[in-house]
DNA sequence: TATGGAAACAATCGAACGTTCTTTTTTCGT
DNA sequence: ACGAAAAAAGAACGTTCGATTGTTTCCATA
């Protein structure tokens, strides 16, 4: 046999990338075998070179589409807002539910950095960056209004990404608590760690030397 | 040639786990191959067998080590501290501290537990959850005095850990911020995120639902 | 200085890998 | 109804992998 009845090219596009990711989230890009891979969409492994030039491009499609997507949904997200605080707050919300109902693609995204080539590794990182560049840039607007207290704007988006990403290691769709309550919960404790209260945070940095 | 002159078993043992270390923390476990750790060290990859019995082995022996030496540490790092402000900026201290110290078995550590073999994993699930259960227990304490207030314990223990551990993606000992500077930031992101503020945090759980 | 154990080499195994190529079958526009 | 194009099968490739085995060399000790 061959062409099976009812295939059908863009289907079986779509398939192999859901398997692509599936497969990916679940053992890594480098343990999953294009054979393992072939299998879960019902193909023959050399069928798959239809469908991508080999594997690395398969990580970097799936990769890149997803940081694009990513970007556009965060704009949407802030579009509108001015206040540093509101942004804040769409940008923790935003950012939580996307990676609460993508943890698959996020988890990739974030995890296999290291098994893209050079080139396409590069092209990640910057996009990552200007995500970064989002967060960062609303501390620092906050700060210069006297909304926020946040002794390095840098330093505080790279903590407050990390918390607000780590969600995508644990949270499940029939876990205790609603996408709302863990919003909720977040957002209190990223607007708590950046509220200004008062003293200056640099001054705090500096008393605090050595523990 | 067969054995070579000056060998010696136990400095080939903790050279081949150095180098799994840094292979491993650069390239992934599954990515690492043996002739590779082999030439690393300056071995036949045959000759790696005196020293563990699988790849596999030499994966756990590495995580499970770290794990062992985290908690021990950790403990002693809380040692004596009753009140739980103190213990949580102990705490918060301690695991920046381990973190950006030991990059890369911190990374090995997380990144590497889905290439755990089922048994090998519940283990070190295990020893995560009991060194997680100390934060949560900091947190539930200060919440029963009344010092944090914090909507839930559990979801803010992970919340706070992911905050912490993520400093290992990007410190470099040669960074613009010393240690100090880090943890002083870090500490303020996590005392006024869990700042007690006078009205329920489930309150404003609740009061927030929907974005 | 002979000897037993420790340490490493060297060769090799079968399996699995990513990839390429040819062939076969189905689909679809004319 | 026919022929081209699309979709997939299936076989084969060279390579690399983890792991095993038998042999050789070094070293401590008696």
């Amino acid at each position: 046999m061959a062409r099976t009845v009812g295939s059908n090219g863009a289907r079986t596009a779509q398939a192999i990338r859901q398997a692509g990711v599936k497969l990916i989230y679940k053992h890594g890009y480098e343990a999953m075998s294009l054979r393992q891979l072939a299998a879960e969409v019902g193909l023959q492994s050399g069928s798959l070179y239809k469908y991508f030039d080999n594997k690395q491009s398969l990580l970097f499609d799936i990769v890149r589409d997803h940081m694009e997507d990513l970007m556009g949904k965060a704009e949407e997200a802030l579009d509108g807002l001015t206040a540093p605080m509101d942004r804040l707050r769409a940008y923790v919300g935003f950012h939580l539910r996307y990676h609460m109902t993508r943890k698959a693609h996020v988890f990739i995204a974030n995890m296999e950095i290291r098994s893209l080539e050079d080139g396409h590794r590069a092209e990640v990182v910057a996009m990552r960056r200007r995500y970064e560049g989002m967060l960062d840039e609303i501390l620092r607007q906050g700060a210069a209004e006297g909304a926020f207290n946040v002794a390095d704007p840098r330093v505080s988006t790279y903590a407050i990404i990390s918390m607000l990403t780590g969600i995508c290691m644990w949270y499940r769709t029939d876990g205790r608590l609603s996408q709302d309550d863990l919003v909720a919960i977040y957002t209190d404790l990223v607007t708590g760690g950046v509220a200004a209260t008062g003293l200056p945070a640099a001054a705090a940095a500096t008393t605090l030397k050595r523990a």
